[in-house]
DNA sequence: ATCCATACGTTCAAGCATGAACATAATAGT
DNA sequence: ACTATTATGTTCATGCTTGAACGTATGGAT
């Protein structure tokens, strides 16, 4: 076997994926700090952004949008409820299901939330163009498309 | 204050960065469970890369590169130094500070894994033309830049 | 020379995410 | 109707990451 095969560094591709990762990395770190005042966490914003927007999903639902296990939505879930933030019902059809939903306290949180998010994006992403951003965006589903099930 | 703010997913650049986050995640879980067989998690071989390239490194300098805590190396070397993967040895001037070095073992397991995680970038970066890969690589070091310190 | 501030690495407790094993509910096949 | 399979959610043990507190080493100021 050849161990000279070509590195990895010397490839514009893995390069670049290594820009794509850090970037990625350091947006969440900085995310979880500008969220701190708030009590919240990346994860658990993300929970309350699809239950806006996807009011009476499933755990499981929740689970697959945000590529997580069922078991973390499980342990996600109790702080927020707890704290007010959505409310757990079962379903009347399937007694096996729980429907989730957002409270006012929840919706009001999501929004103050949003703020720093949105900020924070606009910052990072106001450096493209707007066609730019457009292909990052393009490409990075397609990435997703491909991988999702591999 | 007014609550119809912008909705963050009629606005290109969230829309854009989501799928950016989405795909950074979904390629690390996939790493992570192709990398399996070799029994190294994407840290370790974060940790690998980076002695490879910067050898003589502290522990500090590693951190500091991969964007973590530096108790987070302090947890992390072990592992690996055990397995006879690196090594760790005291700066002759400097008391304070450890070198870190990969061994010949280290640096063939790196190898091996460097495969995998090519493949996967491959796969993922070969649907963007070099033009394209290029651009979303230099817009994610803006990000990066712009970031950093925030 | 001594003291103060800083830098490097470690320890520890806490919080998260994961996957396997489980319990319950629904569904399909016979 | 009965059984087997699948689906939903939970529990639990494990491992990873973090931040604060600590110990030691270095360097600079006086």
């Amino acid at each position: 076997m050849n161990n000279k095969q070509e590195l990895p560094w010397d490839n514009p591709r893995f390069r670049n994926w290594v820009a794509v990762a850090r970037a990625c990395h350091v947006l969440e770190r900085t995310l979880a700090v500008k969220l701190g005042p708030l009590d919240l966490k990346p994860a658990q914003l993300d929970v309350l952004m699809n239950l806006y927007r996807h009011p009476g999903m499933s755990q499981h639902d929740l689970a697959r949008k945000l590529l997580v296990g069922r078991s973390n939505i499980t342990m996600l879930l109790p702080q927020l409820e707890t704290r007010g933030l959505l409310r757990r019902e079962g379903d009347a059809k399937d007694k096996r299901i729980l429907r989730l939903a957002l409270t006012e306290a929840g919706e009001a949180l999501l929004m103050q939330a949003l703020k720093v998010h949105m900020a924070l994006i606009e910052k990072a992403m106001s450096q493209s163009t707007p066609e730019q951003c457009d292909l990052i965006g393009d490409q990075m589903r397609k990435i997703y498309e491909v991988l999702k099930d591999a």
